[in-house]
DNA sequence: ATGAGATTTCACTGATTACTGAAAGTTCAA
DNA sequence: TTGAACTTTCAGTAATCAGTGAAATCTCAT
């Protein structure tokens, strides 16, 4: 591996990490190393950095694109792919998080909704379908608030978040308004 | 496998997802089986339903354990162990979220906390390391955020998630309000 | 059309992770 | 204190997943 200290340990813990977080590895380490790089990189750079195999990184800029975490560009005058991270951290946690939503919430939600069309006889298979009907409430509840969250502008989302618990306050308030009023 | 074909099919999928969600298929399956139980379960009886070796269901039984997916009880005169899954779905979510948390971003925010401190020389480093500025501020932003919203009851996070994209119009009246008596 | 530059595919191998069965450990009643 | 009931540990094996290199494919400039 061949990089500076600093973007070394960056660059390793991601790998570490990245299997937790249903990547893996080498997948980590060039994210990582694409999301500090201060310019664009090409297939064979990256190879080059993370002392992998060229056809490792092929595989693994095929799945980063697949996830959104990386984008390709070409330069004018050459002929090879480019790879950038995009900047806005903000960006990349919209893009994180509906593709773990698309990836890890859709595919069971589906699941729930077919199984509780199921018309179901003993005891147990009821008592089986009236959990996963709470499960599904909670799963669309969740879905369709992220969903109208990701509408909202970074600054708005900042400042909601800034507030933290504090939003159970306007709650409050927009009651008393609405009692007074109505 | 010795389940009717309802709970058979919601037990498979967790099985499946079980490794998209960093847990494995054993861990999944048992999750499941026991999240739809009428009652606790002892380790012969997931064993049986299941179909996978006693020892494998202990080793499975600890790890959720460490997740806080189930509890452990004992029943009167029965030296054997039963578990169950918490029946209260937010609650589940709230586990898990914290879970996650604390091994997919804990670790990673401690590296980039340290990261930031090094004195670094090159403007690659320079580069780098204001890019996990960046990187760190939103993650300590959104866990900010979110131990400010485990703290509020489910009633109320219920009826912040129904507003949506509206709790945004909260902020205007809030704005309006302070404009006026300020 | 040709071939040099660039990228991808894929069968194989190496590494990691999950699962099992046998043995050891624990707990408790008699 | 013995042993029966129950649980855990762990070494070995099976299954899965990741990474490589050689070959195939793609893509332009000539």
């Amino acid at each position: 591996m061949n990089l500076p200290p600093l973007v070394q340990g960056f660059v390793l813990h991601f790998g570490e990490m990245g299997s937790r977080w249903g990547l893996n590895r080498t997948l980590g380490q060039m994210y990582a190393l694409l999301y500090v790089s201060p310019q664009p990189l090409n297939a064979d750079e990256i190879t080059e950095k993370l002392g992998i195999s060229r056809s490792n990184v092929s595989m693994g800029l095929r799945e980063l694109q697949a996830w959104r975490l990386v984008r390709l560009e070409h330069h004018p005058g050459d002929r090879r792919e480019y790879f950038s991270a995009p900047q806005d951290v903000w960006a990349i946690f919209r893009t994180l998080a509906e593709e773990r939503q698309r990836r890890e919430i859709e595919p069971t939600l589906s699941m729930l909704r077919d199984a509780l069309l199921e018309t179901v006889e003993t005891d147990e298979e009821k008592h089986a379908q009236a959990r996963m009907g709470e499960m599904q409430a909670l799963m669309e509840q969740l879905t369709t608030w992220f969903t109208e969250m990701n509408r909202l502008s970074p600054e708005t989302l900042t400042r909601l978040m800034a507030m933290g618990s504090r939003v159970a306050k306007l709650l409050e308030l927009k009651d008393r308004l609405r009692t007074r009023s109505g």
